[in-house]
DNA sequence: GGAATAAATTTCAAGCTTGAAATTGTTTTC
DNA sequence: GAAAACAATTTCAAGCTTGAAATTTATTCC
């Protein structure tokens, strides 16, 4: 068996590192799920989609829909269904392509989705808000270096 | 409506950061899935178990397990009913008390894991390898302070 | 232009996850 | 020592998520 700290010293802290860091963005997920659950009977899966859908107002296909978010194609249906069921996004078929289905909120949407936008935010600001200006800066750097582009 | 940014200008720079955040967690989480399925036949939800009783021998209760990994208790117990069918850990009723439940890795759970902990660090490793000494004792530290105490 | 190949989406089964309710057991308080 | 309050776990329904298979439509290549 290799033991990978003899080959790489900084294995160790890398490993720590993730821990930390998986740690972090599930307490922020937690608390973000549970806000939008209490304050606005939705929930993080579906604010991620109307977020999405807000940023590109026209519409995105499916597949973009699914790559933007980082989920399977079989998730993106599913989300998409059900507020489509609620009125607050509608699909249409492309004329060029007829496989493609174009995503885009409704007006209701659009609107539901500025009401949640900006509490959102804040509560988001809640989470971090004993991060220094300089701490934001150097982690977006970081992430942005790491995640790739988007 | 209440303007955040005029209140508070990091605002937008802690939206930016948390959604930086996230897209990191989940490039990460993904890749560390697909590596288990693929290598190990497992999935991330049996790794984070099996590595919390791979800490704690000796076995802890299901409410510090869920605690352990922040998720709901309803959420352990499926995760452990599965392993425990798979032999791969055990339940024990305290004796003190009757309504406590330990769970521990059996022998062919702590057999298993090690032979998975080594492949999953080389793995994490793998997708943080572009971070420098100073970044990751950076992070750590920023991780810690707002994550909490584990 | 017809067959094979590729692409976009949906469907499906299985597992994950939550929050609430139910169950079982303990402690507290009168 | 009952009753009431509290605590640990499981059960449950609903929604989330994945990866693979199926479906439908386009494109490529003889």
């Amino acid at each position: 068996m290799t033991d990978i700290a003899a080959v790489d010293p900084l294995s160790k802290r890398r490993l720590k590192m993730w821990v930390r860091l998986l740690g972090v963005t599930r307490v922020a997920e937690q608390h973000l799920r549970e806000f939008l659950r209490v304050k606005h009977a939705t929930t993080l899966p579906r604010f991620d989609v109307m977020a999405a859908l807000y940023r590109r107002r026209e519409g995105v296909t499916m597949s973009e829909l699914s790559r933007m978010l980082l989920v399977s194609n079989g998730n993106a249906t599913t989300v998409v269904d059900r507020l489509e069921n609620d009125g607050l996004v509608r699909r249409t078929q492309s004329e060029a392509d007829r496989r493609t289905v174009f995503v885009a909120l409704t007006p209701e949407g659009v609107s539901q989705f500025e009401g949640l936008a900006t509490d959102h935010e804040r509560e988001v600001n809640r989470v971090f808000n004993t991060l220094t200006e300089a701490e934001l800066d150097t982690l977006t750097e970081i992430f942005k270096r790491v995640g790739g582009a988007r």
